[in-house]
DNA sequence: TCTATTGTTGACCAATTTGGTCGCCAACAG
DNA sequence: CTGTTGGCGACCAAATTGGTCAACAATAGA
């Protein structure tokens, strides 16, 4: 239950790809793909909803690829997750009060409102550059050269 | 994404149903089938996992039906979502560690699990007990006899 | 013991969601 | 104009969801 789906998952890899390589210009979604180790067909579809959100631009053409439209510390997990999931929100009446009058009158609306607020605390106090940040620390950890570890973003799920 | 499927909120709602009817004796399956509004042959799906995890237990034949097993104080909602829906966890890698030993190396990973922590903190919080306070309240503020109400437990959603 | 009542189980099913692939089109640099 | 790169829609297989149905097991009471 309550997984996040692939979109959600793969789609913060590659963002987290994207505010690593922040301010180097059009990033290839091939080599994206490469490092996230997602399909290029599927990785097209991952990044449309963060072009429509405004999120991401692209530029086709030689020299093309896919950038960051706001700095990582403006991109809030939160929005991250909402463009690519859709509301969050572990039952639909929790989302969408309007549409069920007698919502009020049932305690478990409550107590799945109060999950949803749990859920969004954390991922609207998260940052695109509190990931960066982390990132960063832990190939620091290891004393390693960051450039043989952009490969290891994923999470092996 | 992120939502509840039906099992964990019909059962839920069952088990606030068995809650509001503790010390009743058998509570024929019918009977909530028809207060909750949920079909009777998948009711007997939805209490199936509820009676092997020892919060339910059932009589058979005539004078039979089901009632908890355990006092309603005794019930938190982590085990009943744990019963019904799985492990709660945003992403497979954060239930299951050991399988994933580059889970470390990722830091998604820990924002997944600080998810997982914040919706553990609202359900382990919660007791079936809780329910049916909050029910009762609601209820009470209505002004109006319980026994008009019991079918009002239902979340439209 | 017979019977009606009630829960148990497993087979089955349709619809939806998930997680993709593929092919063609649009844009753009050189 | 040509090659490169992203955009988009059609299509698809598998898993999950949300059920139904029929046969069976247990039990209370006549």
């Amino acid at each position: 239950m309550m997984k996040l789906s692939t979109k959600g998952r793969y789609g913060t890899r590659v963002l987290l790809d994207l505010g690593l390589h922040w301010g180097e210009g059009p990033i290839l979604l091939k080599d994206i793909a490469r490092r996230q180790e997602i399909s290029l067909p599927y990785l097209e579809h991952l990044i449309a909803p963060l072009i429509a959100g405004g999120m991401v631009k692209s530029i086709r053409g030689p020299r093309g690829g896919v950038s960051l439209l706001k700095r990582p510390e403006e991109i809030r997990l939160s929005e991250v997750i909402q463009l690519l999931e859709g509301p969050i929100a572990p039952v639909e009446c929790v989302h969408n009060p309007e549409a069920y009058p007698r919502s009020p009158l049932c305690v478990t609306h409550d107590i799945w409102d109060e999950v949803r607020r749990a859920i969004d605390g954390v991922l609207e106090s998260t940052t695109l550059q509190d990931l960066v940040d982390r990132q960063k620390q832990k190939w620091n950890l290891e004393h390693l050269p960051r450039h043989e570890k952009q490969g290891a973003t994923w999470e092996d799920a």
